[in-house]
DNA sequence: TTGATTGTTACCGG
DNA sequence: TCCGGTAACAATCA
């Protein structure tokens, strides 16, 4: 489910909902990862999204912390509660409405040194305002590593998946095995406006949109080249690797 | 029942 | 130290 945008928009959308309420959290059918700390109902603080790991920070300096990994999902309901669906590891309760977390691969509640550890390993987020591009422009102009390797590398880029990858290279006519050493900087500079551009859009429209016109508005589809069999510009045939065991997809003009 | 999936980490070998 | 490959984990759906 979840690249960059989703989270960045469960932490726009949790903030309205949550922020300064006291906010009960609490593992409806016990399938925490860490039980034995849960929070039980504690002013919210601060919601924030750094990559795709999503913090909320409550008044006694513990921090929830989510990833939802491949199969997460985050549901929104208005209160009353309702029965869990599926396996509920999480469910924060506000004011007005509650949300589940299901099948994340992390979820567990952290003090201030874990959070900030967390933080400084994970590289510039598009979608944050303190991002250093430079960080980016950084790592992959030295590196021996692929750019299509590069770019799933949190550590080197925060928000992007396996969509957006191949998506992001195909718009910048760079193949997903090229080596990060032998970018120009020139394209570098364009695929970061790029991607955060995409990105940006993805958190507006709750959606992977990457097939825009020059209004901006999607054309029909929303993606130009993932999991499809002809290449929008060329109608050349789109060919398939694996790269950091993911499935990419590229045109060979 | 099998396979695929918008993700990440640990571990090993080169 | 870096890089690629593999396994493990998470949950759901077709």
């Amino acid at each position: 489910m979840p690249e960059g945008h989703t989270i960045h928009r469960a932490a726009r959308d949790h903030r309205k909902l949550f922020l300064g309420q006291k906010i009960a959290v609490s593992s409806p059918q016990g399938r925490f990862n860490d039980g034995a700390k849960l929070i039980s109902s504690q002013k919210c603080l601060s919601i924030e999204a750094y990559g795709k790991h999503l913090l909320y920070e409550f008044q006694n300096n513990q921090v929830l912390h989510i990833h939802l990994g491949l199969f997460g999902r985050i549901r929104r309901r208005k209160l009353p509660v309702e029965d869990a669906r599926g396996a509920v590891r999480v469910r924060l309760v506000g004011n007005t409405h509650f949300i589940d977390i299901n099948g994340p691969t992390i979820c567990e509640i952290m003090g201030e040194e874990a959070k900030s550890k967390l933080i400084r390993r994970i590289g510039p987020d598009l979608l944050r305002k303190d991002a250093d591009p430079n960080k980016f422009f950084d790592r992959v102009k030295s590196s021996k590593a692929k750019i299509g390797t590069l770019l799933m590398d949190q550590s080197v880029l925060a928000g992007i998946g396996n969509i957006y990858r191949t998506e992001l290279l195909w718009r910048q006519s760079i193949h997903p095995n090229t080596l990060g050493k032998e970018i120009k900087k020139s394209q570098l500079e364009s695929l970061w406006i790029d991607a955060r551009a995409l990105l940006k859009v993805g958190v507006k429209q709750n959606k992977i949109i990457t097939n825009l016109n020059k209004t901006g508005n999607a054309k029909k589809g929303s993606l130009n080249i993932y999991k499809k069999k002809r290449c929008p510009k060329c109608r050349g045939a789109i060919s398939k690797i694996e790269i950091s065991g993911r499935t990419a997809f590229f045109c060979q003009y």
